[in-house]
DNA sequence: GGCACGGGTGTGATCGCTAACAGCGAGAGC
DNA sequence: GCTCTCGCTGTTAGCGATCACACCCGTGCC
């Protein structure tokens, strides 16, 4: 805008344009070259019918003039932008960038793009505002991290045929696809060990209510404790904040019947460590804690935390597999794939018998 | 290239194209609203000269077919792509992703796409590789979150006039803009806390020495012990990671005369914190610690970590303020502008005067 | 010799959009 | 009354790639 280019047609002055400013094209390759530019597409794109001699001397112009082929032309004659969109919330959490982080390396193996569109907020608005923005980039295929049903809602509204996938959450009545790991198992885990040492019953300390991922967590605890006889504490609405662990853990500090405290991420179960320190009770010899997530930090928490693993990188990768296969196949109507992952327990020093019970 | 798609040719039905698959595009909408592609393109880019009657109808034209229009197209003819790249390496950790996010939501509001090209490693082919799948999609700008010279050298072998900002790091004789909060300040005020509480001195637990961000802060906190006249204690080398902050703390937590430790980053810190308590050595009565970063979690370590605040989201929007001014005025070759931001420090419990000089 | 075949190559049309220019009425100025 | 401007709109020509098709030429076969 700022200073017109100079009419393209002009003046040929025969050969070498003097000073290209936007790169060459591949009309100036194929005159270096000699041949026709559709010979140099061909080069590009692996086509066998060309001679090796050919081939070579195209290659080489290719590099002379460090040819870089135009993406924008290609998309818009193919119709395949070979990019792929993501759309992510609170990426600066170290669940969200894994999977941001495991997307985009198979992306990239994959010999796709990846633009992301972060939203600011869960409202319905900025989800429809990025599913619009990722397919006026002619996306081939959305992957959503952002576990809430405003989200995976909104990817209804993608025109059709856009293959979408859900990762960490979403529930699996979805059009979507989804992967996550399995929470209820990962909480039943966590409770199980718990009791199996000897706890009477085991506390929690829970995200979101209205997060899906939160609520398979409670659920998990809740039949646990349900299916071996225990009482099923309440539970308070939380956040998935340190601050909040420290809140929920100054709470339950002060009752002596606690023991034992399964808390639905890592940062929760930093806040609840702190908590109870303060209140001057100590961890495990007074109370167990468990963690949800194994961030890399929790093995350096004091003290080292007991916590379910959660692999984001793989649920990244997964998802992105499970992209691929429907953008391969986007006639066909088989219903949205859903994969589960199975977590595992991560044992470290945070969780012991209860005093009564020690050794 | 799995599947070939079916040719797209196909039945022209004359007028109405029964289901069209690709979505409408600008000539559709024309033919609705009774005007020109070239009306609607003017609706589209707010030309002034347009009827607001015909603005109306091509507006409800363009929603009646829920027209989207083809970024690859505009791209192609305007040769702007009106997209912004981001060279990231471990996104995973709190500092880069913060920054991507940054970086995200300041392009958005700016009207820009963003695609990430994550690096494996620092080797210079990947960044090479990534500097070149970037200038493929036509990206107006690159932003490099990966403070180490090989990245920043890898950026200059953009197509000249492509604007690049380094941020978080770099050196300043960089052909890049860069954006980065000034380390040596932030470890003067770390040491220089800690020598005001009594201190005689400070041991520092140093990032990896190949990280300019790093020996930055290795040189402010040096300079203040010179300058206080205090014993400038060796430094081991290290990675960025709680499990070294472990092994270093441990080394120190042996030799009674630490009382004082500077660690490049929160989870250096993390680990340190610790290596004491195992050690039994009190914090912040024996020995105090003091952080870099100033991460969500460090609030809730035990005890709360005193660190100098670095402001990564800030970092992230001012490295895209200074991109987008470079692409504002591409021809006018003036020197790249380096902004450096001053960290502060963020008092909490893990400082303490010496146990000799305690009041 | 004539003809089908197929590898290697060139030609034209096209993707959807914007820039440049042309056209066309209506009101202003002489 | 005639030009001149100006607001609004349509027409044409690309952007740089790919696709469909035509073409050439050597080989093998009848």
């Amino acid at each position: 805008m700022t200073a017109d280019p100079p009419p393209t047609g002009g003046i040929e002055t025969g050969d070498a344009a003097p000073v290209r400013p936007r790169g060459s094209v591949m009309r100036d390759v194929a005159r270096l070259a000699g041949v026709s530019h559709q010979t140099v597409s061909r080069v590009l794109n692996n086509h066998p019918n060309v001679r090796q001699e050919t081939r070579l001397r195209v290659l080489d112009a290719m590099r002379a003039l460090n040819y870089r082929r135009n993406l924008a032309a290609r998309t818009l004659v193919t119709r395949r932008s070979r990019t792929l969109g993501i759309i992510g919330f609170e990426t600066t959490l170290f669940g969200p960038a894994s999977m941001l982080y495991g997307i985009e390396d198979a992306a990239r193996q994959a010999g796709y793009f990846v633009t992301v569109a972060t939203i600011p907020d869960l409202e319905r608005a900025s989800v429809l505002d990025a599913v619009d923005r990722l397919c006026q980039q002619s996306v081939e295929g959305i992957v959503a991290i952002a576990p809430k049903p405003t989200v995976t809602n909104g990817l209804h509204h993608t025109p059709a045929g856009l293959p979408t996938v859900a990762v960490g959450g979403g529930t699996e009545t979805d059009a979507s696809a989804t992967v996550r790991i399995d929470n209820t198992a990962g909480a039943r885990l966590a409770t199980q060990h718990l009791l199996d040492l000897g706890h009477p019953t085991v506390h929690h300390i829970a995200g979101p209510a209205d997060w899906p991922e939160a609520r398979e967590r409670v659920e998990g605890w809740r039949q646990t404790l349900y299916a071996a006889g225990a009482a099923v504490p309440p539970v308070a609405p939380a956040t998935w904040t340190a601050r909040s662990g420290y809140e929920q853990g100054s709470r339950l500090a002060r009752d002596p019947a606690v023991t034992a405290i399964f808390c639905a991420n890592d940062q929760l179960a930093l806040g609840a460590l702190r908590a109870l320190h303060e209140a001057g009770r100590r961890v495990p010899e007074q109370v167990s804690v468990v963690g949800f997530d194994d961030t890399p930090d929790s093995a350096y928490y004091l003290p080292p935390l007991t916590t379910v693993r959660q692999d984001f990188a793989e649920l990244g990768r997964r998802s992105l597999a499970l992209l691929l296969s429907g953008i391969g196949r986007q006639r066909d109507p088989r219903p949205p794939q859903h994969v589960v992952l199975a977590p595992e327990l991560t044992l470290r020093a945070s969780t012991a018998p209860p005093a009564g019970r020690r050794a």
